[in-house]
RNA sequence: GGGCAGAUACCGAAGCGGUCAAACGGGACUGACUGUAGAUCAGUUGGCCUAGCGCCUUCGGGGGUUCGAAUCCUCCUCUGCCCA
């Protein structure tokens, strides 16, 4: 490995803070304090088009090794999207094809240089290494492992157990993900605690193509707003690093309180002894509420360090509910369901009929208590359903 | 290749000839309450209209039996299990 004079030596507590596991942690320490310049692969998948803060969990701790003077190497996963991670899911995922992957791959590396830094990442491309492997390589590398191996994977045998379908191509993604960390020779590979197999498989496939096998750092998942559920998109209990200020704020200030100091460990650079004190905050009675405010805060000048208060936050620290979205619709008289309909704000008439007798529409304020009675569109009218979405009206 | 079981609404899961737009649970939505979009409680959860005990679409897909089918027959597709 290369060397280089300027690297910390004392790094060690930095790089594996909130770490889960750490394999193999006597390896990889004498490593780090004799001054190797170590690379450090983390892989994404770009499924969907978001970053959220589960992900940063990851990416910010390969920043620290970034920080202190290792090689950041960021792959993007572009064959493994397609087939669809396996690990922790239940059933199989749906295969995306090469252009939506393409697509999604643009807008992540967009978003991770909000933490990583550009200049100094290594991107990698796994087509750059599979487009052009050929049915001997791929015969080649799965020979490398065994089928009892690979059901052993808890979320496999689960779901052998309960009589679910696991695809072959499901089997593969261990294996390219293993078989990255050869290409790139990775000395060091991040990753969630979801994905401690597929990094212990890398290690595995390392040694049977002649490299010695890479270390692995697991990170705790961080739990969604739900409390319960890690964070992901598709449960939608998400903070997306791109969405707009006030749309963080609001989400973080549904963060359950119990979680509020796990996600400022976890997710923002707040200094350990600040950490400490909003912990005994916690403890002795402050309102969790002024706490959470504290972490939206920094949640929001994390990702908008320029956005001025009153972009995200009312008057007494709330949030402020998302504005009006405004809708054109066309002129002229006609049921309020059927302008609700128009207005997007319910997907039919009859929608419009049950929430109108559950007093849950309004039209400029006031409650609508029959979904039959006309009204004629007019510019500016709001269209509120329940409480948080509201739709200023463009008549055209 | 052979045998068996299964495919129901967003998800899970009942139904097994009419009273089924389809129980129940989860999720979602609305209301009340609340520091909160969390918790709790209540309601809603196929579409259309002349709003009726109305019409149309929906129980994997195609044919069929029947006055009538999610329910019976048949072929097909997909899935699981056992055997080879």
């Amino acid at each position: 490995m290369k060397k280089q004079q300027n690297l910390d030596h004392g790094a060690w507590d930095a790089v594996t803070a909130g770490a889960v596991q750490i394999v193999n942690r006597d390896h990889l320490k004498s490593r780090i304090e004799r001054g190797d310049r170590l690379r450090v692969k983390l892989g994404l998948d770009p499924t969907k088009p978001d970053i959220h803060l589960g992900h940063t969990v990851q990416l910010r701790t390969l920043r620290r090794y970034q920080q202190h003077g290792h090689q950041a190497v960021l792959i993007i996963g572009d064959w493994t999207a397609r087939i669809g991670d396996p690990s922790g899911q239940n059933v199989t995922r749906p295969q995306l094809t090469k252009e939506e992957v393409t697509a999604a791959a643009t807008t992540y590396l967009d978003q991770a240089w909000k933490i990583l830094d550009e200049g100094e990442t290594e991107v990698r491309l796994q087509s750059e290494w599979f487009d052009k492997m050929h049915l001997e390589n791929v015969v080649q590398l799965t020979s490398r492992y065994t089928v009892a191996r690979m059901l052993a994977r808890e979320d496999f045998a689960k779901r052998t157990k309960d009589g679910r379908p696991v695809g072959m191509h499901e089997l593969l993604y261990p294996l390219l993900q293993a078989y990255d960390s050869v290409a790139v020779k990775s000395d060091l590979e991040l990753g969630g605690t979801d994905q401690t197999f597929n990094l212990l498989v890398g290690r595995d496939i390392q040694e049977a193509y002649g490299q010695p096998p890479q270390d692995i750092q697991t990170m705790p998942l961080l739990e969604g707003l739900d409390g319960v559920q890690k964070m992901s998109k598709s449960l939608d209990n998400y903070i997306g690093i791109d969405e707009p200020p006030a749309v963080i704020y609001r989400k973080a200030m549904s963060v359950p309180d119990q979680l509020i100091a796990r996600y400022l460990q976890l997710v923002t650079d707040i200094p350990p002894d600040q950490l400490a004190a909003e912990e005994r905050a916690l403890q002795q009675g402050e309102n969790p509420r002024d706490v959470k405010q504290r972490l939206a805060e920094r949640l929001v000048r994390q990702f908008h360090p320029n956005a001025a208060p009153s972009e995200y936050r009312g008057e007494s620290g709330g949030f402020v509910t998302a504005g009006p979205t405004t809708v054109e619709v066309a002129a002229g008289p006609r049921s309020i369901a059927q302008l609700f309909l128009d207005a997007g704000l319910v997907t039919s008439k009859s929608e419009a009929r049950r929430l109108a007798g559950q007093k849950g529409l309004t039209v400029n304020g006031q409650v609508v208590n029959s979904a039959e009675d006309k009204v004629e569109p007019t510019e500016g009218m709001v269209l509120q359903r329940g409480l948080h979405r509201v739709a200023r009206l463009r008549v055209r």
